[in-house]
DNA sequence: GCTACGTTCAAGTAATCTATTGAGTGATAT
DNA sequence: ATATCACTCAATAGATTACTTGAACGTAGC
């Protein structure tokens, strides 16, 4: 007998899982999930080079989680479908809670247990409703352009320390980045409390806020 | 610089989606879904060699996706954790959304579009309350004596067609199986419409079942 | 002790995956 | 046209993966 139809529809589940594999390619989902991107421009922020990054994006389009349109001479990819997100969200689920590896790296940032909780975007909402908090993108300054979180102030991870006087001690921060584990908002939460300075980590980035059909700027 | 954080905490992910990146692998996480089994017992069902049975558990374990405890001589493998059957279940979704493959083969069961509709578990609670459903377990004999939903009748899908008569015509009939994409159900619902009876697949397998926190023969 | 059984380990082969290089294609600009 | 830019394709070397075989290990029962 040829391979049965069920380990024919198994083989197309494990060609999806084959293709989120790879640190890259999970690297390029996130940051596909801020909003689409040509190949360069995502090799640049990847550090990867042109061809690589190509071939891994048609990888990823096989696979069915990503698609493009040509816009003039360059070819815009994009996340298909919202369920991809919710794929990567539940794989860093098991990630988190399964696997002693990823809790390593994540304790790493901080050494109080409590500090690495994170702020939902219901509590981020109630917070700044009354004024009391600083709404933190730490992502570099040409993604918070192409859209960040409505009255959110953008000092990327890397000028953080020399920036920290635009800071008010007297509020708090909320940090957010590209995603639930976009390590950037790690590092300010990490770099900013080592400072005094009372901060969190948004629970979800800009993609999720985005799904949740929340409002960003510019809309 | 040697690898950012970043990258290895992507990595650590990756490895993950690597280890479902298998379609035999896949097939061993939904038969452990519906309960503990030692290697040999697995490899019988997944028609592999115990070696590579072991092989591939073993992977599963290093991806925390599967745990196990010795019990005499047998090694008992099981699922870890509730979060992995929700990335089964993801995964799935992704698959039967974007990929045309999938749609291809779960077309193939049927001719319309609409009798591939699955009812929820609700549905079913709702219908049998009222005594007019038959809910139909299709899978193999052993895996019906371990566990399986309280009132529901055993016939394997490879005895289906010689015990047809079982089956009062009057009723309209549930299927369900192992998971959601579990294709003995599909079969079954497909076998059984040829013939003129009603028949529906449940939407879910025995472990979401389970999950859901509903109740169980024998519980 | 020995033997049987269930499982794992180790070695080997064939197939697949990653990243690099350089050539090729399609669209815009001069 | 021709040049340039953004991207893809093809060929390659090195690493990883899947499966087989046969040996080794741990437990249970004699």
């Amino acid at each position: 007998m040829s391979t049965s139809p069920k380990l024919k529809l198994y083989e197309e589940f494990a060609s999806i899982a084959r293709a989120l594999g790879n640190a890259h390619r999970i690297d390029i989902l996130e940051h596909l999930g801020q909003g689409e991107r040509g190949v360069d421009a995502l090799a640049a922020k990847i550090g990867l080079s042109t061809a690589n990054t190509s071939q891994h994006l048609q990888q990823l389009k096989r696979a069915g989680l990503v698609e493009s349109r040509r816009d003039g001479k360059y070819i815009l990819y994009r996340l298909k479908g919202d369920n991809v997100l919710a794929l990567l969200g539940t794989l860093f689920e098991v990630g988190e809670h399964n696997q002693a590896e990823v809790d390593k790296v994540l304790r790493g940032y901080f050494h109080e247990r409590d500090d690495m909780e994170p702020v939902s975007h219901e509590e981020l909402l109630a917070r700044s409703r009354d004024g009391l908090v600083t709404v933190l993108d730490v992502r570099p300054k040409d993604e918070f352009a192409m859209q960040h979180l409505p009255g959110a102030k953008n000092i990327p991870v890397e000028e953080l320390e020399s920036r920290l006087s635009e800071i008010d001690p007297a509020q708090e921060v909320i940090a957010y980045c590209r995603g639930p584990y976009c390590v950037l908002s790690f590092e300010a939460v990490a770099a900013l409390r080592q400072r005094g300075i009372k901060a969190w980590r948004l629970e979800d980035g800009l993609p999720e806020w985005r799904a949740a059909g929340l409002p960003l700027e510019p809309s």
